[in-house]
DNA sequence: TCGCTGTTGTTGATGTGTCAGCAAAGCTAG
DNA sequence: CTAGCTTTGCTGACACATCAACAACAGCGA
């Protein structure tokens, strides 16, 4: 509460048009990648760091620390793409309570078949639209509105 | 498919802060509208328009247009809607098949409720770390990337 | 050793988004 | 008029995200 308390005519626009491409930007990656794959965003994003990781192995709280995600949400992802063979779970020797998630040959096979399709979308709808400029400023904001959005309140 | 075929370092890291702002910021303004509301982002974004609408009123197909849902989407929502009371539907006068929506008195006394909070948080999280340059910017390339992905296919 | 506290992952309930398919009504060319 | 074709909204099935609650375990101090 800094400021008047309504958006000004800029501030509107600028924030309709973000939701909706949000929106619009989502909705266009998941398609291509559900057709192209038959894999999810979150099928995609759980794949990417397990299959650069060293054996293909991460505890899962590591994994969840690289894509942001929580406990919840990766638990029923993990149990939803173990039971398409994607990966498979094991009991971590370390720690009992923890337990490490390995990528299986399938799901490899799948996250690699993927990855280019998916790359050269982002790449038609987003960067071939954007100059070198637009990227290094883009970079600055997000990352400086990310720093004050620490998971925090409200 | 129009350059390398993978991001290069910055496009990566744009890329992660971007998806990853995303993330937290409906987190939070979500998670604020529940909280102090109540009510989720969907729920916000169809009484918006609706009770900016005369007599409160839109027909299903302009409310979709105004927000750029599917039918589907908008469908399933005003049914959970009306079942909470927050409008009601009744048959159009002039296409039998359309409806219109009507937003009910406790419907305007949430949005009316819920509004200021919202607009709150939005500062908050963004419009307080943004200059007037950073919006006039983010403007710009939204809506240029809006402009290039048309709903279109991939 | 014991008990307290924080962490790890899991589960069930609920709301939401997407897809395919449907029925009814409008529209238009013949 | 009528035979297509489109548009409008609805539905059921499914995947996904979030929340509250839980059980098991680790770490630590008394």
């Amino acid at each position: 509460m800094t400021e008047p308390e309504w958006l000004d005519e800029h501030e509107g626009r600028m924030w309709r048009s973000w939701v909706r491409l949000n929106h619009e930007l989502t909705t266009a990656l998941n398609g291509q990648l559900a057709r192209e794959s038959g894999m999810s965003d979150a099928d995609y994003a759980v794949l990417v760091p397990l299959s650069e990781a060293p054996d293909g192995v991460l505890r899962s709280r590591e994994l969840r620390a690289q894509i942001f995600w929580d406990r919840s949400r990766l638990s029923h992802q993990i149990r939803r793409m173990e039971q398409r063979g994607l990966l498979h779970r094991e009991p971590c020797p370390d720690d009992a309570r923890s337990s490490m998630v390995h990528i299986t040959a399938s799901g490899r096979a799948l996250i690699e078949a993927a990855a280019p399709g998916h790359v050269a979308a982002a790449r038609r709808h987003v960067f071939d639209h954007l100059s070198d400029d637009d990227v290094a400023t883009l970079t600055l904001i997000f990352e400086r509105l990310l720093a004050s959005t620490p998971t925090d309140a409200d």
